[in-house]
DNA sequence: GGCAATTAGTACCATATGCAACTAATTTGC
DNA sequence: GCAAATTAGTTGCATATGGTACTAATTGCC
């Protein structure tokens, strides 16, 4: 490679984004081709499975908001979690757009094999921290989370139009 | 929502990881996507750009390596970027299978019309911290970074088998 | 010096994704 | 109480992307 990392990491104009972005991709990425590759599950599919695991009986909006993947996505791997057996669907009592969804003993059995690489790979990402500054880190990141609807629905500003809204998340 | 945001922040096995994900694609989909949108370029060419006009001169195989695209859809966005005249490949003197990347008049005046709305929402991602919590998070951020090569090689663990490895980056 | 292994870049194919349009149910405003 | 607007979810289409296989140039190894 022509040129040092840490330069570019320095020199570009939005150097915080790229650090971060960055550093979750060095993370996500890999891990997630493999368990894609491995258990035949899509991006969405792994998340659904992931949030379904907490939280038992949420629906496919609750996914969307907290995951940031397109709803058509998250429609698309929840059908298809639910042909898998991995989870299942529920009309929701009250509202009848709505599903609720529940994770099977099968989708947890699934979630037990491939979550423990993903914690692992964490805890190696996360290695270089002392004590005191992984718990700065947890404290700066949730900071950054709690306030992220305050910005996030601006638009792009500029010359921009406005921008659509919600992202894509681990 | 059904949920609390916080309350999953929180409770997923992977917290760093998940905020970490959180914030920079709540900065990131919808910034790029506006990108995408109105100036009809892909991702893997958003950023070719903006690493060129910081290096002029390096090759795609480096642009894979700051950006951590793969070289498949480097190799297509530069490409496309040349037949759009924002860059020009230039064969490199001692190596010919490689090339070597300059950005053209036109390619700088287009990142300077994209830019500064990535620059100003990251100023409004970071807005919610102070000047001592920035400096914290700078320093933080630089170290994971100056670290993830040595975890980022390795597979998957458990029982995923080795991953392929380089990842996606802002 | 020459053959195997690596590296830069490309091409092809299958698929995941983004977007727009749509249905159906619910909420809002008057 | 009803029309308009919003929300949950789905479908179809176009395209961006990931993976594999390939060519060509270079490096390493004996």
């Amino acid at each position: 490679m022509g040129q040092n990392l840490s330069d570019i990491l320095d020199g570009v104009a939005i150097p915080m984004a790229y650090k971060l972005g960055y550093m979750i991709n060095s993370y996500r990425e890999p891990s997630f081709r493999a368990i894609e590759a491995e258990y035949g599950l899509t991006r969405p599919e792994i998340l659904s499975l992931i949030f379904l695991y907490y939280r038992d009986g949420i629906s496919a909006a609750d996914i969307c908001d907290f995951s940031g993947h397109l709803k058509t996505n998250i429609s698309r791997a929840v059908t298809a979690l639910e042909k898998k057996k991995l989870i299942s669907r529920q009309p929701h009592p009250e509202d009848q757009r709505r599903q609720l969804l529940y994770i099977t003993k099968t989708g947890r059995a699934l979630h037990d094999r491939f979550m423990p690489g993903l914690v692992l790979r964490e805890h190696d990402m996360m290695a270089c921290l002392s004590p005191t500054e992984y718990r700065q880190l947890e404290k700066l990141l949730r900071k950054l989370c709690d306030h992220a609807p305050q910005w996030n629905t601006h638009p792009l500003a500029t010359n921009l139009s406005g921008a659509s809204n919600v992202p894509k998340t681990t």
